[in-house]
DNA sequence: ATTAAATAGTTTATATGTATACTATATATA
DNA sequence: TATATATAGTATACATATAAACTATTTAAT
């Protein structure tokens, strides 16, 4: 398709102003989001709703408070109110308000958003499998290695 | 600062759904994203601001019709319409209407914008060395090619 | 030449995100 | 106890993104 084979290409500006390693990532985290977007839209949902979803998927039974699901996932207040409206709204969430305080909402998942849940996750973790196919064993390990100690001083120097 | 420091220890839930690279990937992605919006939120601007404002500085003095931008930067013809409304009222860009083809609008840069781009380039360009200067030359080009293995893989797999 | 189709840009609805103000409730302090 | 402060969630304003409908204009086709 047109927007991978684009992304593919890189961008035009880049090449005299910035550090090939910075392009390069830029591009995979550019093809990585768009590939993530067109399977979770295949089911009907976005990569930060699916997040909520397994958060509570792996959550307790009695559900979360919005403001702890925020917090793991690094959103605001409001950005999870929106999130939980709208998964409510597709049915695979709903809300209770804590009866002892009484500031407190739960979200808890319906017996649908749990089925729905379990199967995105097995079919993600097998679509994981399937785009990095091409990868050695090696490679994927050296690549997990460059990846992490290339974060640690990204956030280092950026402190 | 604590954003980033989350960033760096990942999500709960993909440890067990998702291959070890994609989470890699994912977190760098992210601290990527982060830090990048922290640099450009100092100059007052985003990062699709920036980009708006580069291709304008390295394109023709004439300036661009919108829908050549918005295909460089594979975002829709709305989006450019809104980018270019809020980089017009920041003074950075003015609207032509093509007196021959009535239907075309050209982004044209103004003197304040040129000097403001030029400088953040600039800066943009130190930044990315200050923020891998960490790593080995035998590291980055390593990287560079485990990248593009990478997207390529990944890119010929989702067609 | 008249009509149909394509093109360029804007507008609108919706999703996603932040920051901030607001409401309600709970807790700490004087 | 009364008041101040903190906390939880929602509402609002704005930035950013897409998709789809719409307007205006140009080009193609009959």
């Amino acid at each position: 398709m047109a927007k991978l084979q684009k992304l593919l290409e890189g961008y035009i500006w880049v090449d005299e102003i910035a550090n090939q390693v910075v392009v390069e990532l830029k591009k995979t985290s550019d093809i990585l989001e768009e590939v993530h977007n067109r399977f979770f839209e295949s089911y009907g949902i976005s990569n930060t709703k699916f997040n909520v979803l397994v958060i509570l998927y792996k959550g307790p039974s009695e559900g979360m408070i919005l403001s702890e699901i925020g917090e793991l996932m690094l959103v605001t207040k409001g950005n999870i109110t929106g999130l939980i409206d709208r998964l409510e709204k597709q049915g695979y969430v709903k809300r209770i308000r804590d009866e002892i305080d009484r500031r407190k909402v739960t979200a808890l998942m319906t017996e649908e958003g749990n089925l729905f849940t379990k199967q995105v996750i097995d079919d993600y973790r097998e679509w994981t499998k399937k785009i990095l196919l091409h990868l050695e064993t090696e490679e994927k390990s050296l690549l997990i290695q460059l990846l992490k100690k290339l974060q640690n001083g990204i956030v280092h120097s950026s402190l």
